[in-house]
DNA sequence: TTGCTCCTCACGTCACGTGAGGTGGC
DNA sequence: TTGCTCCTCACGTCACGTGAGGTGGC
């Protein structure tokens, strides 16, 4: 008994608030050693003591609660280290993202952005291996590197190769309800197998108002601006996925300054009757 | 009419979602051009796409939307300027202690934690010049700081020193509901003249369990953990808010490793008849 | 016995997202 | 006319905090 302590003596013990503790309790990831079936009065052991401070660093690091429960109940070390380890991982690309930002910030705040030259352009069809799959806006990074690989190994496994950048076309939703449908294509001589995830697939011809970004893609909102405000300005709207073409991306170099990324807005055929 | 765009495609010229933008709005916080007052229909103008780039990257930043509000809202680029920069001090203090959480976050999964000897002290009563307030535990480090900085200017200007390490008083609330009492002394040889926040007070004395944490405060958990523990084995606990003293702190080295915080958990006193 | 600690329960907060059910615009 | 876009409204989510009203322990 002399080694348990009230919930006010493990909230000084570890700096959590009781509110806070009766939170973890319920939720089951902080359960007092006892708990007085009369009174309801919860009794922490003095071995918890570390237990409430580990879980203290990880909302530190914010870790979701079911996350640190499962970190918390991992069996062996290894699976707990993994775990560990991936938010960590997490947690330098959101700190590798906040610097970006406040350099855009600085940027946008400084002055009028660069103004890139919009064109247009008829499409035609194009022949690809693509993967296609509905993911959310904050997955979209290792979804997109994970499926650009997938293509690359799919092609070379085939003795083929791409005759052309990467691109993909991003259904209207991934933009307006922060999830939706993309495909990652590589454009290709031939009509290639299916493997995996990949499959052969033919984009339909469009015509597009382009814009090329240079840069990070952290900025690329501001060249979506600039061609959204061309398409508005000449009322040219038309239904329709956007396209993206990786000009230069990451497999050609880590300098994200020097990127290119072609963005194609689906617009009417200008000096074309328009479609009745 | 040609210049102003549907919230869909105002979407996907500033990369907010619709429910983003529509919250934004019932916010008032980026209010559409013009509202179609027959359907509901929100339109905006091309002028509008920088605000949503702008609001997007403080949003990043993790800046609150009232904040957002107030900086759109400042009327001169003076105070604008203040708002961001406050922000962005802020933002760099909380990357600061996720560097120190991941660091601390190591520590305390390599092993146990170093033993540090506790001991325990009568207090007697100490003549102080003091500033008391009930502070938010996330403010507190600023807060302190100003306080101590306060109380030194005081004592100078009344051609006083202090006469020992600078100390605290913490009500108990203060670690169990996240918000409580606090007082920052300076120990002094006189009854000082009341100026400012800072006035004179007496310390009560105390019999004290004491620990000396060494080291940056974003450990100090561990060490009121080992004191926690030691009371509750020796079933010593007794009412009262908890002593700090800062033998070694950020007035005399800027090195956090090198401090040195003593802290004294109010017990009974060994040997001596309990209280009746 | 007093006063403090502790209890539950319902609701609030922040910044949106989800989903139902319905209407408008090209 | 069809189908997509847009609308409102109510509720959900995450990690707690607030506050009311009441009981238990030393």
């Amino acid at each position: 008994v002399s080694d348990l302590l009230a919930i006010g003596d493990f909230a000084r013990a570890t700096h959590l608030s009781v509110k806070t503790l009766r939170h973890y309790h319920d939720l089951g990831l902080l359960v007092p050693a006892s708990v007085d079936v009369r009174s309801g009065y919860r009794r922490y052991s003095t071995e918890q003591i570390p237990v409430g401070h580990v879980v203290r660093r990880f909302r530190d690091l914010d870790m979701p609660l079911e996350q640190i429960r499962a970190v918390l109940d991992a069996r062996d070390l290894p699976s707990r280290n993994r775990l560990i380890a991936e938010h960590l991982a997490r947690l330098e690309d959101a700190l590798n993202r906040t610097h970006s930002a406040v350099a855009s910030l600085r940027d946008i705040l400084q002055g009028p952005p660069p103004a890139a030259a919009i064109r247009h352009r008829s499409e035609p069809a194009l022949q690809t291996v693509a993967i296609s799959e509905t993911v959310e806006a904050a997955d979209l990074s290792p979804w997109f590197q994970g499926a650009l690989d997938e293509l690359h190994a799919t092609l070379a496994a085939q003795d083929e190769a791409a005759v052309g950048p990467a691109g993909a076309v991003v259904d209207d939703a991934f933009f307006t309800d922060e999830h939706g449908a993309i495909s990652v294509y590589l454009p290709t001589a031939r009509r290639v197998r299916a493997v995996g995830r990949a499959v052969a697939l033919t984009l339909p011809p469009v015509e597009l108002a382009v814009i090329v970004h240079e840069g990070s893609h952290v900025d690329i909102d501001r060249s979506y601006g600039a061609l959204a405000a061309h398409v508005a300005h000449g009322a040219l709207s038309v239904g329709g996925p956007l396209r993206e073409r990786y000009l230069v991306g990451g497999r050609e170099t880590t300098v994200a300054a020097d990127w290119r990324t072609e963005i194609g807005w689906p617009v009417f055929r200008v000096g074309a009757p328009r479609p009745t």
